[in-house]
DNA sequence: CCTGATGATTCGTT
DNA sequence: AACGAATCATCAGG
């Protein structure tokens, strides 16, 4: 119990006035508005600090036995407390109950949502899905990524829970030095418990507020890790060939009114394996590409024109198929193209190309059906590059303006999945 | 490493 | 909200 005043003395700083053993300027507080006083009043104390000893100590420790045993203690002690629950009175109701903090509840709910201060392992996985599912991500093949990803996120999450914890600790051991600190001065001095209670939680807000100071800097980390790892922008993935060659098929098989519907572009996503989004914006990038330079697409849009117009007559040659011609998913991708077949495709189709199809209120297959029929005239017509089958499509898709004509599209007409009772290629038969 | 292809994003328009 | 156009960022082949 030697060390008790030096403890004292390290501490005064928190805030408890009027320690008998501190040198006098400490106890007139910020009184001196004076920069230059101040510092000389600090100067002061310093050179007092220096100039303590384990003599001076005694001396402190001497004195404050002293009073403790002065006879008029008890009454001095009375007038001290009085004193002191006037101006504890009016030093509380300014600072005191305020409100949950907004950012520390944000906080808080982004930690919970990303999985790490939530409940053990189940939080961090579904986070990490729903992240995954919300980049687009196509699933199995970037399966490793994610793992990769759960593990930083269970190593932030293991920091940030030890660094909690040892936040904690610390709080609790200082506050319960502090309480001891202030127990022992209670002989002293009139310390009430509401007091004790106002430096608990003064304690604790600090510790709070170093807590948020933590739980922002592991949502920062959290951001940049998921900035890293599932920005699909900076790790783009090209669509597998099989997703690829769906959507174009798609796309030239309504090379007329290349804008499917929602209904088709779930139906499309779900057959490649990617999101409604990235359904959209292969979609998008493919109009305007193909808008930009028609001949370089070209020879694309006969090979899917061809074997859509394939995959059209096979089923309708075979009378029974609620088939769509955006769907040849078994017989088209797999084999090639046999080019004898569409010979006869040709000679089938001639006829009908005379026909004017063209603003007429064709169903939706018929008209696709028209589009990849023309491909193939096209393509048999044997044209040699670029303009030449240009100005063949160009009336029938694209307008004027340069964008496609404005053909009424009702949701069975771009959709693929159409119901038994559709014409269908009937017409070309 | 360079270059074209390609998926995603951004911004203005309708 | 959907689209077009421009642009970015990455992939992939030479």
């Amino acid at each position: 119990m030697d060390e008790q005043p030096r403890l004292m003395h390290s501490h005064a700083g928190v805030g408890m006035a009027g320690h008998p053993g501190l040198p006098q300027h400490m106890q007139e507080g910020g009184g001196a508005t004076d920069a230059d006083g101040r510092k000389q009043d600090i100067g002061d104390i310093l050179q007092q600090i220096m100039t303590i000893t384990d003599q001076s100590l005694d001396e402190a420790q001497a004195r404050k036995h002293a009073l403790n045993c002065h006879r008029m203690k008890p009454a001095l002690f009375n007038v001290l407390c009085e004193i002191k629950e006037k101006t504890v009175l009016s030093i509380r109701g300014a600072q005191e109950e305020e409100p949950p903090d907004p950012q520390l509840m944000r906080l808080d709910n982004m930690l919970l949502a990303e999985g790490v201060s939530g409940p053990e392992k189940g939080g961090g996985s579904a986070a990490a899905a729903a992240a995954a599912a919300a980049s687009g991500g196509a699933g199995a093949d970037n399966s490793a990524e994610h793992s990769d990803y759960r593990a930083k996120l269970s190593q932030i999450r293991q920091i940030y829970h030890t660094e909690l914890e040892k936040y904690e600790q610390a709080c609790n051991e200082f506050t319960t030095h502090v309480m001891n600190l202030l127990r022992e001065q209670s002989r002293t001095r009139p310390i009430s418990p509401k007091e004790i209670e106002r430096m608990v939680s003064i304690i604790h807000r600090k510790f709070s507020s170093i807590q948020m100071q933590l739980k922002q800097s592991t949502c920062e980390a959290v951001m940049i890790l998921r900035s890293r790892f599932l920005d699909a922008r900076r790790k783009r993935r090209n669509f597998n060939k099989q997703a690829t060659e769906i959507l174009n098929e798609y796309f030239y098989s309504h090379l007329s009114n290349p804008y499917p519907s929602e209904e088709a572009k779930e139906e499309l996503a779900k057959k490649c394996a990617i999101t409604v989004a990235q359904v959209s914006n292969w979609f998008g990038n493919k109009r305007i590409r193909y808008k930009k330079n028609i001949g370089k697409f070209q020879e694309e849009a006969n090979m899917y024109a061809a074997r859509t117009a394939v995959n059209a007559a096979n089923a309708s040659s075979h009378g029974s198929q609620a088939n769509s011609p955006s769907t040849p998913n078994s017989a088209g991708s797999a084999g090639s193209f046999n080019m004898s077949n569409s010979g006869d495709l040709f000679m089938s189709v001639q006829s009908l190309n005379g026909d004017s199809y063209q603003g007429a209120q064709v169903g939706a297959n018929v008209q696709s059906q028209v589009d990849t029929l023309r491909h193939v005239i096209s393509q048999t017509g044997g044209y040699s590059e670029g303009l030449t089958a240009n100005q063949m499509y160009s009336p029938q898709g694209i307008n004027a303006n340069g964008g496609w004509q404005d053909a009424p599209t009702p949701s069975s007409v771009t959709s693929p999945t159409e119901g038994p009772g559709s014409v269908h290629s009937d017409t070309s038969n």
